[in-house]
RNA sequence: CGAGGUGUGGCUCAGCUUGGUAGAGCGCUACGUUCGGGACGUAGAAGCCGCAGGUUCAAAUCCUGUCACCUCGACCA
């Protein structure tokens, strides 16, 4: 049988757009960079939507939803926000028959929609915190799309928030990264570098941004979630005030924090390998699949449907009687990422047993059907560690440290991977490194900086940081 | 957006140079035998040759445009 799927160690962008293809998450669209969402695909979105926004009310936040268009007058009211997000925008000009008096942008992202709403609810301290949250799809007319990585219309969440102080929205901000870094490491065993932009990569509009920059398989980081401090800008350009408790006019403290269906891109490439994808348990829809083993034989479909009825209550399983060879479907559900496998076959049922495999390592071990809740739990745990490990190593093994110039350049011309590296903090710095790299770029100043010299590798000036130094997707 | 490449049943591709009735393997459907790592037999269905123009008696094949995907670059939360 030929390999259907191109190994990433001979064309890793090709081994993505066949993994995205046959573990069936998402198929192209006749509008240029849209794709759909397949079920599955989808299924792992909406795992991912309960988790988070678990957390996100946990900690106060509700969810609302805003219109899809902006009004050109509105979203040009914050100008660095405008100049930001103006060249990627799909405008709508015409409604029914008729021209409209005022253009109309598709959302590309919601904070002057939020600003607007919020400036007719916010009047007094008391109204304050205002913590809310949208499910949604954005749109941003990007040139270059690859599904789940930059498609032209993507599903996210955007948190908004409004606040009394400036240290009030600040801790927001740093909360919600938090957040989304445990997100990260317990569901979807992906660890990653945090901390804050630099002035150049910041948001268009933000005083502050903060990003979680995980690292993929092959050395390049993908910006996994961003959270972000706006300081009063946006209030002050729309007029947003509140009397305070001293009985003054303030402008509240804002901040707006967002992840997207380029998780499901980051998962894919972070934990898949030549034979598919691998999902964490944290969001697989399927946990665990159920294979009888010679299923025509008398009593095997019988004893698979009550393994199935038993785990069902605590997994999400799947029992498939399909009259696919086993060995096919083995590679079936390798190829969808399913973390375990449970065969089931006529020995086992003799011996009231079953064999568990586990999609990262393909061990097999035989346990007792007496305590299956137990071994598949077990197990779970097993993948997770194992997958949230291994991408930490690859973390560790393809990061290194630049001391000068030269050995910078050589880095990024030899090796993959993440460059720590100290830096003046001027941007002119960063925009030679990408140049003279072809494309390597600030990730971050990371919370962790370590003293690694005392000058910038770039100019030789006395260093302000270390800096986190790699390309994107 | 610039340079290069690829579009032919669901998938992988042959056919194109030199225009003349659309092919293979896999997959799919039915039945039977199988089933612990991508099974086998028999029978069958399935193609606006990416799309739109043009040249021609005749276009998958030649010309123009366009769309999508891939690679590199530019751009970019």
């Amino acid at each position: 049988m030929v390999e259907q799927i191109t190994s990433m160690d001979v064309d890793f962008a090709q081994w993505y757009t066949d993994v995205v293809k046959k573990a069936e998450l998402a198929d192209y669209s006749g509008v240029k960079g849209c794709m759909v969402i397949r079920p599955y695909g989808y299924a792992i979105w909406e795992n991912i939507q309960h988790d988070l926004d678990a957390r996100f009310k946990k900690l106060g936040h509700e969810n609302v939803y805003m219109p899809m268009f902006i009004p050109e007058s509105l979203l040009q009211k914050e100008k660095d926000h405008v100049e930001g997000f103006a060249p990627e925008c799909a405008i709508v000009t015409i409604g029914g028959q008729n021209t409209l008096s005022e253009r109309l942008i598709v959302r590309p992202t919601s904070e002057t929609l939020f600003c607007e709403h919020y400036k007719n609810v916010i009047h007094s301290y008391r109204d304050l915190p205002k913590l809310y949250n949208q499910w949604c799809s954005v749109v941003r007319w990007e040139k270059t799309t690859r599904p789940f990585l930059r498609t032209s219309e993507f599903l996210w969440q955007e948190g908004h928030t409004m606040h009394e102080t400036e240290q009030e929205a600040r801790e927001e901000t740093l909360q919600m990264l938090k957040v989304y870094e445990d997100f990260y490491r317990e569901t979807l065993a992906i660890p990653a570098v945090v901390g804050r932009k630099t002035d150049k990569e910041k948001f268009a509009g933000a005083i502050e941004t903060y990003t979680l920059e995980p690292m993929m398989h092959n050395g390049v980081a993908l910006q996994g979630g961003t959270s972000h401090y706006f300081g009063d800008g946006f209030a002050r350009a729309f007029d947003i005030t509140y009397t305070a408790r001293d009985n003054t006019i303030k402008y509240p403290h804002q901040t707006s924090w967002g992840v997207s269906t380029r998780m499901i891109g980051a998962l894919i490439m972070t934990h898949g390998d030549d034979n598919g994808l691998i999902l964490p348990p944290g969001v697989a829809p399927i946990q665990v699949v159920i294979l009888p083993i010679a299923q025509h034989k008398e009593g095997v479909l019988e004893a698979a449907g009550k393994v199935r009825d038993r785990l069902s209550d605590k997994f999400r399983v799947k029992l498939d009687d399909s009259d696919q060879s086993s060995g096919w479907k083995f590679s079936q559900y390798e190829m969808k990422g399913v973390p375990v496998r449970l065969e089931l076959g006529p020995r086992d049922i003799e011996s009231n047993s079953c064999v568990l495999v586990s999609r990262v390592t393909r061990e097999k071990v035989i346990v007792s059907l007496d305590n299956i809740e137990q071994a598949v739990e077990d197990m779970l745990k097993k993948v997770h560690d194992e997958l949230y490990n291994r991408a930490l190593e690859n973390l560790h093994n393809r990061t290194h440290d630049a001391h000068d110039y030269d050995e910078f350049l050589k880095i990024a011309e030899e090796q993959s991977g993440f460059i720590r590296a100290m830096w003046c903090g001027d941007s002119e710095c960063e925009d030679k490194l990408k140049d003279v790299t072809g494309g390597v770029k600030s990730r971050c100043i990371p919370f962790e900086e370590d003293h690694i010299g005392d000058t910038c590798v770039c100019c030789g000036k006395p260093a302000k940081h270390m800096v986190v130094w790699g390309r994107q997707y």
